[in-house]
DNA sequence: ATCTGATCATAC
DNA sequence: GTATGATCAGAT
């Protein structure tokens, strides 16, 4: 089919408004997320020309597509940092009324292959938890009749940041040994690692502590809510931004 | 209420 | 298929 030139497949679905160009700074990212904090996402997702789905069943990403449009960071599908240039990951995660997290974190998938995952330092969790925007999300209605809570940009503090790196130094040794397929969600004081696939028949190969291989879901890291829930706890006014 | 295994949509 | 964005939903 013939497809106009100037419209690119990111956008069909999503009539309206240009995207808005990246935050140059820290600063500038900031405004705009203090722009959004206490607002509907529904308001919001009406100035992206966005469609607000009746509930996130079918539509797990739809709240953390819409924040990092409406923050002008990338859209879905790109590798890396949400805005590489600031070196910020967006994180938009759910909280109850008194402002705890209602789930765990996404962090990244579980490096299962090779023998050596290497030290901390050089670890992808490091990389990818340095510098966090935290956007929570209120509200347990529709997804619409939710808002935002007060931006919170964060970096590990040292408590924290050796946390993640025992919780990494214990994964590692887990797959030097062959024995990640092993692991229990229950692992892990910050980090948790559990199934992350889009099919409960999807499967991955692994080599065992006898070197053999041997078939594994595919697993992924995430942050503990007991451990996201201190980050959010910092920001008194989470949900009262306004 | 919390935890944990299972799952959904989209971009590339 | 892999990566992005996560939440669902049943067990405990």
């Amino acid at each position: 089919m013939a497809r106009d030139p100037g419209t690119r497949s990111s956008d069909l679905g999503r009539p309206g408004p240009a995207r808005l160009p990246l935050p140059r700074s820290e600063v500038e990212l900031l405004q705009r997320a203090d722009a959004l904090a206490g607002r509907r996402l529904a308001d919001i997702a009406a100035e992206h020309g966005v469609v607000v789905p009746p509930d996130l069943r079918h539509h797990k990403g739809w709240v953390g597509d819409l924040i990092e449009t409406a923050l002008g960071a990338r859209g879905a599908g790109r590798a890396g940092p949400d805005l590489p240039e600031l070196g910020i990951e967006i994180k938009s995660i759910p909280v109850n009324q008194r402002g705890r997290p209602r789930q765990s974190t996404w962090v990244c998938s579980t490096p299962m292959g090779g023998s050596d995952l290497g030290p901390w330092s050089g670890s992808p969790v490091r990389a990818k938890l340095r510098r966090v925007l935290w956007m929570a999300i209120a509200g347990d209605g529709p997804p619409g009749e939710r808002w935002i809570g007060a931006p919170i940009l964060w970096s590990p503090t040292a408590a924290q940041e050796e946390l993640l790196a025992t919780d990494w130094e214990v994964l590692a040794e887990l797959v030097s040994e062959g024995l990640v397929w092993q692991w229990k969600a229950q692992h892990g004081k910050a980090l948790q690692i559990r199934p992350k696939a889009a099919r409960g028949d999807d499967w991955v190969w692994v080599i065992d502590q006898e070197a053999e291989w041997v078939r594994t879901v595919p697993l992924g890291l995430y942050l503990r809510a007991s451990f996201t829930a201190r980050v959010l706890a910092t920001e008194p006014r989470l949900l009262t931004p306004r």
